[in-house]
DNA sequence: AGAATAGTGTCTGTCAGACAGTATCGC
DNA sequence: GCGATACTGTCTGACAGACACTATTCT
């Protein structure tokens, strides 16, 4: 038996990252190809390498650059998950980070030839996930939806530049329940966040001006 | 040169025990006995022990244990510091948690001979605090306020009875701004989480009702 | 009676939900 | 004009801050 091993947790960090795609809130998820629990669907991660990494933080943007090839606006910490079963090589600690992939960019996920990839529904997966990743996704959105609901825009799952009716369909998509839109655009009005451009959309009907975030803006600090 | 000090981090706890001490919201800290930082104030923290602690949480209570000698009513997680450079031993790992010490219990607080212990005030302790723990404890005292000012009751820094009056000191002191006494009581009015009592406390004034956690009162959950 | 603290009543401005109305495009 | 989507105006009820008022005790 190795000492080491009853001496030292593994750390490592797993990842929730969500988009909003086709009216739906979507998270990232990958096959797991290894044992333990091969085959089984589960939240991006991976270990700690402590000469690679600056902080877990960075160990969750390592772990994701090999799943996607952009950088990611947003990336934030849920909470931690530990103790000696949840992992059946050893006594695990795992920081659960999540992050924001903007809508536009959902084919930068890289399709790796080893390994299957899937953008699942965040509420409702459709699949048994892997360790703790079904509690661990639970707490993720019910965190992403908490700030949204505490008025927090969630600009980075937007295009850098967007129209008002997209952004109060990405927060409906996030709540759940539809958002009014009167009383939408009344708060977005009086909120130093966004900055309206000179630029509109032409569709085929009335121009929608666009926005965009200001350069002051973070998804981190509340209004 | 050691290898598993390349390979493994550091896995420790730091906890912010808070208790309101005299109309001000205070903090446990300790002085450190060892290298490094010895002689620094720091919060109350240390290692993780995978074969005595069943998570971090576990980790957290153990560390209080040898400080105060009553069972803390509620612990929660505030984040996880890393990195290779704040903590001179090496890469390290701290999760940050912060417990409620109810008023009546301070003299729980376990006087030990070798270790100097001081009740600090929380927004400013008036030390340097050793490695990142000015840092830490503001990410504490941010998330205490934060709950607070979202309505959750701090009930667990109150005796088990108590009168609304005290409660709204409580809040008031948190907040660190005076609380409106009607509307604040209009707002328990309709809360399910106090029940009233069918006593009161008998002083040089006016009788005043007391209050108690409603069995299913939980401080994480918001309302 | 008077001081002190507990607890209540009321007024008012603010603001969010509801929803109807108007504006501007393509066809 | 008509459909479709963008955007605005207005009404109303709920509610929180402000603050004055009443209630009950002790001395």
């Amino acid at each position: 038996m190795n000492t080491t091993k009853e001496l030292f947790p593994l750390v490592g960090v797993d990842v929730a990252l969500f988009s909003v795609v086709d009216e739906r809130l979507k998270v990232l998820l990958v096959k797991r190809a290894r044992e333990p629990d091969a085959k089984r669907w589960a939240l991006p991660g991976g270990m700690l390498k402590p000469n690679l990494d600056a902080s877990l933080a960075g160990t969750a943007r390592r772990v994701l650059a090999d799943k996607v090839a952009v950088e990611l606006p947003h990336i934030e910490e849920v909470g931690t998950y530990s103790g000696p079963d949840r992992d059946p090589r050893g006594w695990s600690v795992t920081v659960l980070f999540y992050a924001l992939l903007p809508l536009d960019k959902i084919n930068a996920v890289v399709r790796n030839k080893v390994e299957a990839v899937e953008w699942a529904d965040a509420t409702s997966p459709g699949h048994r996930l892997a360790f703790d990743h079904a509690e661990q996704l639970a707490a993720a959105v019910k965190k992403l939806r908490a700030k949204v609901a505490a008025d927090a825009l969630p600009l980075h799952l937007l295009p850098e530049k967007f129209t008002l009716t997209q952004l109060q369909n990405v927060v409906s998509v996030i709540l759940g329940h539809p958002v009014d839109k009167s009383s939408f655009r009344r708060r977005l009005k009086s909120s130093s966040d966004l900055v309206e451009l000179d630029e509109f959309v032409r569709g085929a009907q009335r121009p929608a001006q666009l926005f965009t975030a200001s350069p002051r803006f973070s998804f981190t600090s509340s209004p």
